[in-house]
DNA sequence: TAGGAAAATGAACGACGATTCATTCGTCTT
DNA sequence: AAGACGAATGAATCGTCGTTCATTTTCCTA
């Protein structure tokens, strides 16, 4: 295996590592957890994440990219071939958000806490993937006002925002909490309701 | 002064810590604070802190506490005297918490950024003071759906989740950005517009 | 103002844990 | 099968803080 191919990612072992720190920042958080804990997670010895990852803090940057870069792929994969109206691709975006994030508890746990811990305190790192999710759902909402199905008064850049912080809030708590997987449908119906169609009776 | 005063928080020395600690974690964060920064920002010396503080997680929770307290208060006290439709409390709710917490950037950028942390990773706290805020936000919405303002298909618990997530998000951006004051009020009319009467045309 | 108690100090301690690197292992070539 | 070379190992290192506590300062009381 060269150099160029561990940098891209295709490699079982590095793979292994990322699956092992994921499981270790879900359960104690990225700063609570000892590089020997995910070694041992991955079945790796300690030494050896230093041959796929500069640092803790690259491993933790590497890891938020890679996932987040799987739940992009899922979502544009999914809207593209979905037909209908922008309120129910947003509807759908929704759904599809907790779906992909709950099908592992874990993902969540790690996405919705340490999202921000790293966005702001990893030393100068700027979160492009995170951007480019937001980018899918400004773009939505773009187009929604295009077409006249949503309000062209609110500025798409909050909306989008809010939005998701709206969806990571509340799949905050289904992650702390035991929620039914069939609650999902139910959460998702409500919340798409109340962005869509408002609180007001 | 008595070991008990000292607990309940009337005491110069104090405030000075926990003044201290805010400065100093809003800007490296919890876990990149070392207990002889905030020492130094208070202006005390570091053994100081723990006359006042059992160690450094407490005297997170103890800086998370009060000021949730202070937001709390003046939440409570604004809404108490405010006449008029639970939809107008809504709005007024959602530009109090901007403007409260924007009042010092520091507050924002802690309580943003270290709430999901501290409320999963401090050992067995279960943050009462959230608990409470969210609690505010919950009556009034339950209080709408009761007089018939707001629409009653849709739960309060999740309903208040959303809201707060959304707030917290728009709140941090505008935090890490460099907003400028006076969007405040242009984002607060969006994003109660958005939350009230919904994104639909 | 002397004496004593409470508060404050900050240097030193000790634990911890990220990272390194000398060594071993596995695989491929000739 | 011997050598060579990259990959993997994990024990040892070394810097970094959280916390303690012997000492000093402040403040009160008699």
């Amino acid at each position: 295996m060269t150099q160029a191919s561990k940098q891209r990612g295709n490699s079982e072992k590095r793979r292994r590592i990322l699956d092992g720190a994921l499981r270790a920042f879900a359960k104690k958080g990225f700063y609570n957890t000892k590089v020997s804990e995910i070694a041992s997670e991955a079945g790796v010895a300690d030494g050896t994440i230093y041959l796929y990852f500069k640092n803790k803090d690259d491993l933790l940057i590497s890891l938020f990219e890679d996932r987040m870069e799987w739940i992009i792929e899922r979502l544009e994969g999914e809207l593209a071939t979905t037909e209908g109206s922008v309120v129910e691709k947003v509807h759908k975006f929704i759904r599809l958000h907790f779906l992909l994030v709950l099908e592992n508890r874990e993902l969540a746990e790690f996405l919705t806490v340490e999202l921000r811990q790293s966005a702001k305190f990893v030393k100068e790192y700027d979160n492009p993937k995170f951007g480019a999710y937001l980018k899918i759902l400004h773009s939505l909402i773009e187009q929604g006002q295009d077409n006249g199905e949503i309000r062209d008064d609110l500025d798409a850049r909050i909306v989008s925002r809010a939005i998701f912080g709206a969806l990571d809030e509340v799949l905050l708590q289904m992650t702390l909490g035991k929620t039914n997987p069939s609650d999902v449908e139910a959460r998702t119906r409500q919340l798409s309701e109340m962005l869509l169609h408002g609180l007001c009776t």
